[in-house]
RNA sequence: GCUGGAGUAGCUCAGUCGGCAGAGCGACGCACUCGUAAUGCGUAGGUCGCGGGUUCGAUUCCCGCCUCCAGCUCCA
């Protein structure tokens, strides 16, 4: 009898008689593992437990901390809902039924419409088949078993997933009781290693995305490896409901949406205050790397979309209209006006990098269904720069909008991931140019030490691109920056430069935006924070509140000496108690308290309370105006 | 854009099985002149999303459109 040799993750290698199992090799290991283990990997492949080793190699034996473990898990928790389902409703078909980032779905098609109320009869379902602790088989099965099975029972998603399958492809059907599904698996061994887990919602789906062909039921679940974990997920969700910001902006009287404008803010003063301050840190940031700031029309005729190929490859996402016999568009972008600007005059290799920044409007015609409120917006504003530069520099140039964004982000407390997106289907310029731009972004990321993750296919049309997705406070990603490696647009308006040599040169053009849109930002900072923004970016840095009317003047007074100081400051002129206009300044989030009655108004004090630790005590007014300067300069996350 | 749901006061919502529309919060006014998370009283505020149809009469029933929400798709 032949044997194979198993590489384990601490490096020793033990050889198994052939037609060892997963479980097998997890039992041998520890009881614990064997326990614990959900499937093993055999290299690249994920195997189920119960399935002959069919080769020697490096082998893990795959436990809930895995995240490939945890895919196998809830995998397993998705036919288990199927079959839940298919008790209920013996009619339903199946299509089909991924693992997502946070859980899993399955498109289905019963008889009946489903709704939320329908889930917790499925999860009592779900338990019962838990309890039952069916054990999960694998089978090999020939394509025309498979198919005739599947066309029996009338599944014809099934159906059609089979015959898209390509024809050497291993076909095999998992068995749980009563309830087999074609699926590549692999899966648990039993339904009774399912734990926590939770049905979340119902929703509509079209089949394979197609809005042409049957519109599906898609139920959403999750699973984890222990309630605690699940009890967090939950908590997260919820939390994210309580932050969003379409309920907290105009709560916190920032913005407001109106239906005469759809995907376009209303920016209240409160709000706009915020919006400055970024824009002002962005500016500030800027300046002192050499950018230079210049605002375009927001309206050109069509020549120039034609010259920049916006008319061929971003025509519908514009605004277009005609004027006098001619056409028009509202900018989507600014990189067009810039390369006009870069041609305006003739420009020497000593003039590279040059930077143009611009924070002007941005519109974009956004299908009416995507609009959310200021995450995807018509209207928008980008802290957007266009870097031309020469072929040496553009490592150096990238490296710098890294180090910029690292700036930007840190500031915020914020992390973030890097993806690699690269050329589209539908694209300009040459396969040359797109390889030497994909290297340029990929090289410099290596050089800087940066991970990144590759994205095919995700790129802009006119160049590859970078993606810096943040991570929030409740840990959930978005992508904010970019930075693109452009050789087309550079070629489109005949761009040039002189170089040492005295020659005409081409530049190279970098597309970049740290924030990204400054709506989609600010809410993003509005779920991030909670609405409790630190106190630099707080529209209100202080709120003034006289304990009654007789304090009013000294209240004026203080209010106006913080406002001479730059600080953000409002003097709640209300004839409220002080308990109340203390809540309402809570409620309205203001980092800071200045409680003022006849006692700071003898002394010339305030006293402070902070939206975070309460009251403070009193101070000189001039002691505060210091101490929230320095907090403001500081940009610290936190009051005191 | 597609599927489903929704649109009544600034906000959250009730209501009319077709007969001149209601509450709480908020806003505003008055009184109280107050010491660290809601003082009391009063007032104003609605072409019941828009357009058409049925009807003696439509916010209510029917049709179309717009917008929003949950998804699909797309993306900053």
């Amino acid at each position: 009898m032949s044997a194979i040799a198993l590489q384990m993750p601490d490096g020793k290698e033990a050889t198994f008689p052939e037609g060892v199992t997963g479980a097998e090799v997890a039992a041998s290991i520890g009881q614990r593992l064997a326990r614990d283990a959900v499937a093993v990997r055999l290299g690249e492949r994920v195997l189920d437990l119960a399935r002959p080793l069919p080769e020697g190699g490096p082998l893990r034996v795959l436990t809930l901390a895995d995240p490939e473990g945890l895919e196998v898990y809830r995998h397993t928790a998705t036919h288990i809902m199927a079959q839940a389902v298919r008790r209920i409703w013996p009619e339903t078909r199946l299509a089909i039924g991924p693992v997502i980032e946070d859980g899993f779905y399955y498109d289905m098609e019963p008889p009946v419409r489903l709704t939320e109320e329908d889930l917790p009869r499925i999860e009592a379902e779900m338990k019962k088949i838990v309890a039952e602790d069916l054990p999960v088989s694998r089978e090999v099965w020939p394509r025309a078993q498979a198919r005739a099975f599947f066309a029996e029972r009338g599944e014809v998603y099934k159906v059609e997933i089979i015959d898209d399958l390509p024809a050497d492809a291993e076909l095999t059907v998992y068995r749980q009781g009563e309830f087999v599904d074609l699926c590549r698996g692999p899966h648990l061994p039993s339904t009774g290693r399912l734990k926590a887990f939770k049905l979340l919602s119902v929703a509509g789906a079209y089949w394979r995305g197609d809005e042409k062909r049957p519109m599906l039921q898609r139920l959403y679940g999750t699973a984890f490896a222990e309630q605690t974990q699940l009890d967090h997920f939950l908590w997260v969700r919820e939390e994210a409901r309580k932050r969003d910001h379409r309920k907290l902006g105009p709560e916190l009287d920032l913005f407001t949406l109106h239906d005469v404008a759809p995907g376009f803010a209303f920016w209240h003063d409160k709000g706009f205050r915020l919006y400055r301050a970024l824009e002002d840190f962005s500016r500030e940031l800027q300046r002192k790397r050499g950018y230079q700031e210049v605002a375009t029309p927001v309206l050109f005729r069509s020549d120039l979309y034609e010259e920049s190929g916006h008319w061929g490859f971003f025509r519908p996402n514009m605004f277009t209209f005609q004027q006098d016999g001619e056409w028009y568009g509202m900018k989507p972008m600014n990189c067009p006006a810039h390369c006009i600007m870069f041609r305006e005059q003739m420009r020497s290799y000593r003039d590279l990098p040059l930077r143009l920044a611009e924070y002007g409007q941005l519109t974009r015609y956004e299908r009416s269904g995507t609009l959310h409120g200021l995450l995807r917006v018509r209207g928008m504003h980008q802290d957007d720069a266009h870097c031309f530069v020469r072929e040496d520099q553009i490592g150096a140039e990238i490296a710098d909008c890294i180090g910029l964004l690292d700036e930007l982000y840190g500031t915020f407390g914020m992390g973030y991931t890097i993806n690699l997106a690269t050329r589209p289907q539908e694209y300009m310029g040459t396969l040359e140019t797109w390889g030497r731009a994909e290297s340029a972004l990929a090289d410099t990321l290596r050089d800087l030490g940066k991970d990144f993750a590759i994205h095919p296919g995700d790129g802009a049309f006119y160049g590859p691109k970078l993606e810096f997705d943040i991570t929030d406070a409740l840990g959930r990603k978005w992508q904010c920056g970019t930075v693109q490696v452009d050789w087309n647009l550079p070629e489109r308006f005949d761009l040039k430069y002189i170089g040492a040599d005295g020659a005409e040169h081409r530049p190279v053009m970098i597309h970049r935006a740290i924030m990204g849109t400054l709506e989609r930002f600010i809410g993003i900072l509005i779920e991030h924070f909670a609405g409790a923004f630190p106190t630099w970016l707080a529209p209100e840095q202080a709120r003034v509140l006289p304990v009654s009317d007789k304090a009013q003047a000294y209240g004026r007074q203080v209010a106006a000496d913080l406002r001479a100081r730059g600080l953000r400051v409002d003097l709640d002129k209300s004839a409220e108690k002080i308990g109340k206009k203390i809540r309402d300044a809570q409620m309205a989030k203001v980092p800071y308290m200045l409680v003022v009655g006849e006692r700071e108004e003898q002394a010339g004090t305030v006293a402070v309370r902070s939206r975070a630790s309460g009251d403070l005590g009193a101070e000189p007014v001039a002691a505060f105006a210091d101490a929230l300067a320095a907090e403001v300069a500081e940009r610290r996350l936190q009051p005191r």
